[in-house]
DNA sequence: TTGCTTGCAAAGGGTTTGCATAGGA
DNA sequence: TCCTATGCAAACCCTTTGCAAGCAA
């Protein structure tokens, strides 16, 4: 457990917007400054795999989310921020999935796509 | 509606198996050889934007879907493989995630991992 | 010491884009 | 004809990797 990965664990914990690698190295850096985005990804990683971290592979950029139990997310579709959501995670949806096809279902991922509270917002703050 | 849009969109519909870019493209290149696949790219882009078909972004490359209806996917976490579901689309599902968070939900995607039919097979047809 | 980790920079893979040309409405 | 789509190739972006040097145990 280097310094790094302390570091990055811990910036990671303070989100829950759910940062990408670089975003997250944005901010590391700001405690290390000569941090790279490689060791960034490779922390990130290593971390995923130990299961304490997750990693959320959805449209477009890959995202972290220091909360590895199981859970939902919600992307807001505006702006792409991603948060969790509190439901309790439904098991039986796999039961559902498993008639018919002739695979043995092993988990489902559900994510939810919506507007986020700040771009639901009016306009206000924005110059002109 | 170029010919060569014609060709991507029936290939494309012969096969359940959700394909890459780059699957399609050497499928479509048999009956137009000189097809790029950024042409591929560009078409299946479009048909997506109109709703006639689904772009599939998951985890890893982006896989294409002739059915635009609502439906879910499995996809074999051995080869990659990802087929459709018949379960049915359980909108009740957004009412949950929307309580709570602030967001505004307006859809959702469920999707899930299992083992396909072909990678659950006994090894025999292995050679050694 | 000893082996894993870092920083750096280059490579990699999938997707997008610019441009001159070809082709459909 | 006129405008959009094509083929080609380069550009792009995110992520991974090789390597020599550094650090933790």
């Amino acid at each position: 457990m280097t310094k790094q990965r302390r570091v990055i664990l811990d910036e990671l914990g303070k989100l829950t917007s759910h940062p990408t690698a670089d975003q997250l190295h944005h901010l590391v850096r700001r405690r290390l400054p000569r941090i790279s985005l490689g060791t960034v990804y490779r922390n990130l990683d290593i971390l995923s795999q130990a299961d304490r971290i997750l990693r959320l592979d959805g449209a477009g950029q890959r995202r972290f989310d220091a909360n590895s139990d199981n859970h939902y997310h919600i992307r807001c579709t505006m702006c792409g921020r991603v948060d969790d959501l509190r439901m309790k995670p439904i098991a039986k949806l796999e039961q559902d999935a498993g008639k018919g096809g002739g695979y043995k279902v092993t988990g489902h991922r559900l994510e939810f796509s919506g507007v986020c509270p700040a771009c639901q917002a009016p306009s206000e703050r924005r110059p002109g």
